[in-house]
RNA sequence: GGCGCUAUCGUCUAGCCUGAUCUAGGACGCUGCCCUCUCAAGGCAGAAACACGGGUUUAAAUCCCGUUAGCGCUACCA
């Protein structure tokens, strides 16, 4: 059975690359039946806040990925926030003391930091001497009477190792050229990412851990750290990382790729979905355009790119603008509405929703709708009216429209080509002398969607009272 | 600095493992044309890439080595 996790951290708003990694954790354990498992890895005791949880399992449903364990709905092997898992991180800390496999280690933050200064001008490798294994018992005594509270380190003992990793294939290290012992407890008694990590995974039974890139040097003392605890590594599979725009990596200070702010800009989550996966994946063939199902179909993580890649927004918006495009007229009109209503619009919801059909297949994302929707409102400034409604021959015009409007009052949904093949005859006008002095004076400009829409949706009598207003320039 | 990962159009990518089918395919964006009352949308066309240098081979985008560049790790962040 597979299992696999995802384990954010709660110190910010999640975003692009948070949420692929989710993706494809999700989409690897979907497809083999697994299941997906949701942890919160709060032991960051400064810059944990209890709302970026909150906003983090938002993020996650309104993306569709629903986990099978975890916070709110729970699972055999909870807790899933680690803030609540002190007590079995302790034990395993105590264990490996025990054992000898860590030890308490009493140098201070400041001589760690001297130590690093002294190598960097020394140019030497800034790696830990892991001077506090050897501390005499004198010596020990001495920094605890100073009120210096220890560490605790993990002794690395055997430094050389090959990790078969699933995307990247073999990668071999020697810890002795990267680091020292390193910490597995915090003087102020927390447990480290390290540590918890490696607990958590063992304990909850993953099998497969899928993240990213930036994690790939941190495995092999993973890997140790687990086989001292005595537990077997899962498979690892490190996903390469995305950049902004201009290459620059991502940033959970970075509002604009933040899930919240693609929500609120009125992106569908599939899209984003579809988008994502493809940022460093694909189905190996042409298509780009992919539903949910396809994604959960298609997914597989040979297929998985091992470069990094950019988020382009431009090529976001064309795509969740073809998923708009894949909606049925009702569920446009529904999810368009959800999306509008928080804004309080000054329309009447009939009308909206009426008249909404009509951007379906124009627009890439909800957030375009409200200036679209200004076709609704009956007052507003006219474009260039010298140009399209103050000349004799828009007068004729209008006057002539305006009459052959009450023919069509009675009319629920009146026909604009019925409409248009009245007025031809009567106009003394044609082309663009003909339709732009309606569109401007019925919208007031002169772009917007096709009059042929329009018409029916608006209404001959709310046509004529428009078409009067524009009429009444003449008068000034 | 050390260690690791990566390298195809501006961007996302297919092709690489299993060398010849690559005159390198698709998509976004860009440019032009068509459609059209306008703006979009849509359709068609075009410009645009194998980082560099060495090998191996009859043959290299594809295999090997090196260089360069980008990124990650090197924390009492995760």
């Amino acid at each position: 059975m597979i299992r696999v996790r995802f384990a954010p951290s709660p110190t910010g708003y999640i975003h692009l690359g948070n949420v692929r990694t989710a993706l494809f954790n999700y989409l690897y354990a979907k497809r083999g039946g697994g299941k997906f498992i949701l942890r919160v890895e709060d032991t960051d005791r400064e810059r944990s806040k209890p709302e970026y949880r909150q906003a983090l399992m938002e993020d996650l449903l309104w993306m569709g990925l629903r986990w099978d364990e975890g916070p709110e709905v729970g699972g055999e092997f909870g807790p899933y926030v680690q803030s609540e898992r002190l007590a079995i991180y302790e034990e395993h800390i105590a264990r490996l003391i025990r054992e000898g496999k860590a030890y308490e280690c009493y140098v201070t933050e400041q001589e760690t930091e001297e130590m690093k200064y002294l190598a960097k001008i020394e140019k030497r490798p800034p790696r830990f001497d892991n001077r506090g294994r050897s501390f005499s018992r004198a010596e020990i005594d001495k920094r605890k009477a100073a009120g210096i509270k220890p560490t605790v380190r993990f002794k690395i003992e055997s430094p050389l190792l090959t990790l078969h990793d699933m995307i990247r294939g073999e990668v071999t290290f020697n810890l002795d050229d990267m680091v020292g012992d390193f910490v597995i407890r915090r003087a102020d008694g927390m447990p480290t990412f390290h540590l918890v990590v490696c607990v958590d995974d063992a304990l909850m039974k993953i099998t497969h851990v899928i993240r990213g890139e930036d994690h790939l040097s941190n495995t092999p003392k993973h890997m140790l750290l687990l086989g001292a605890m005595g537990y077997e590594p899962p498979a690892y599979g490190h996903l390469s990382l995305i950049n902004g725009p201009g290459g620059e990596p991502l940033s959970k200070r970075m509002e604009s790729i933040s899930i919240r702010a693609f929500r609120k800009a009125g992106f569908l989550p599939e899209a984003l979905c579809n988008y994502i996966a493809l940022l460093g994946w694909s189905p190996g063939d042409d298509r780009e355009i992919l539903t949910w199902p396809e994604l959960q179909a298609l997914f597989d993580l040979s297929r998985v790119s091992r470069s990094s890649s950019n988020y382009d927004p431009e090529k976001f918006s064309w795509l969740n603008g073809q998923h708009l495009r894949l909606l049925s007229e009702g569920d446009f009109v529904r999810r368009a509405v959800t999306f509008l209503k928080p804004l309080g619009l000054p329309y009447p919801d009939e009308e909206v929703a009426a008249i909404l059909p009509v951007f379906k297949d124009n627009v890439e994302h909800f957030d375009q709708l409200p200036e679209r929707l200004k076709v609704l409102a009956d007052e507003f400034e006219y474009e260039k009216p010298e140009l399209w409604i103050r000349t004799p021959a828009a007068k004729g015009l209008l006057e002539k429209a305006s009459a052959l409007l009450d023919e069509f009052a009675a009319e629920r949904m009146p026909s604009y080509e019925k409409f248009l093949e009245k007025l031809k005859p009567l106009a003394a006008v044609k082309g663009k002398d003909l339709f732009m002095p309606l569109r401007v004076s019925w919208t007031g400009r002169e772009h917007g969607p096709e009059l042929k829409r329009i018409f029916p949706v608006l209404g001959a009598a709310r046509l004529k009272k428009r078409t009067l207003r524009a009429l009444a320039l003449h008068a000034l």
